[in-house]
DNA sequence: ATTCTAGTTGCGAATCAGTCGCAACTTCAG
DNA sequence: CTGAAGTTGCGACTGATTCGCAACTAGAAT
């Protein structure tokens, strides 16, 4: 079951100076947040945790902040089956996309890369004629301790 | 290019009534939209067609009865991608699942059925062991019109 | 180091989809 | 035809996200 793996700490703040985009003690924070996140984040929890680095970030500034990494492919937006609430999480971007499996009792993110994914979306792009930017996959249903 | 197929009308009304499920007039012209549905709708946009069709229906029954449709797995919920605000899209469930490609471009859905789609939710339940309860591929791109 | 400006921020108000409680109404089994 | 259970409309409410704007930087140019 190949797994997705974490990502070297600072490359976000790295790729953004890259692409000439200011930097600010807000946005450092709100970039610490998620790369460094062990799960997927609402945008409320991402502003809580930013907060506790840096008080003064605002909550427009961390939806300003996903507007702006969104837009830079540098995170992805999850549904996850609105598992609480409306809203949606967030996780940084790697380089190979991956499915989210999402338990409907216990609430259980699975997530898993695939090969036969891959193939999928090569499909898509040859039969459809159609350029990929994101895709994205989620299921709902049971894990392997909820199914019975 | 496999397409998915349109459905038999009354269909979704007669699924109800064999679940022992009440017939209202409400539910009546919501299902009748949903049935008749040319595109993915928004919730509003069923609201609103379905008070032509009957100009008692109320937006609180609008969801009332997505939500019912949702937990009878008789309509899906969509995002295509947050082409137009936020909010969902619905559509009636047919019997094979598909994938949405959304142009960011011209705003077109494109939809697909796959085989390989057919596989990659076999192996998720096999190497997995994670029951499906609801698959959704969400793209998003440039289709075959708007990539340069 | 100082200056300057475009980009960024905090604030508070606004928006807007979706939810909820409740009393009135309807469905449909008996 | 009747009654209980299920459904509805209404209006108030919620909670996530957006917006306008004046004050505030970051960092390029001097
Ligand atoms: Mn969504
Ligand atoms: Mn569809
Ligand atoms: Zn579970
Ligand atoms: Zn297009």
């Amino acid at each position: 079951m190949p797994f997705p793996q974490t990502e070297i700490p600072g490359r976000l703040q790295a790729e953004l100076a890259a692409r000439g985009i200011r930097m600010t003690e807000q946005r450092r924070a709100i970039l610490k947040v998620i790369e460094t996140a062990k799960k997927h984040l609402a945008a409320g929890q991402i502003l809580r945790k930013a907060q506790r680095l840096n008080a003064a970030v605002d909550r427009s500034t961390v939806y300003r902040t996903l507007e702006l990494l969104k837009r830079h492919r540098m995170v992805d937006e999850l549904d996850l089956m609105h598992m609480d609430g409306d809203g949606h999480y967030y996780e940084r971007k790697l380089a190979r996309d991956h499915i989210h499996m999402a338990c409907l009792r216990c609430g259980k993110i699975t997530e898993f890369m695939s090969e036969i994914f891959d193939s999928l979306k090569q499909q898509l792009e040859r039969d459809c004629r159609f350029s990929i930017v994101v895709a994205r996959l989620e299921v709902g249903g049971y894990c392997s301790e909820c199914r019975h």
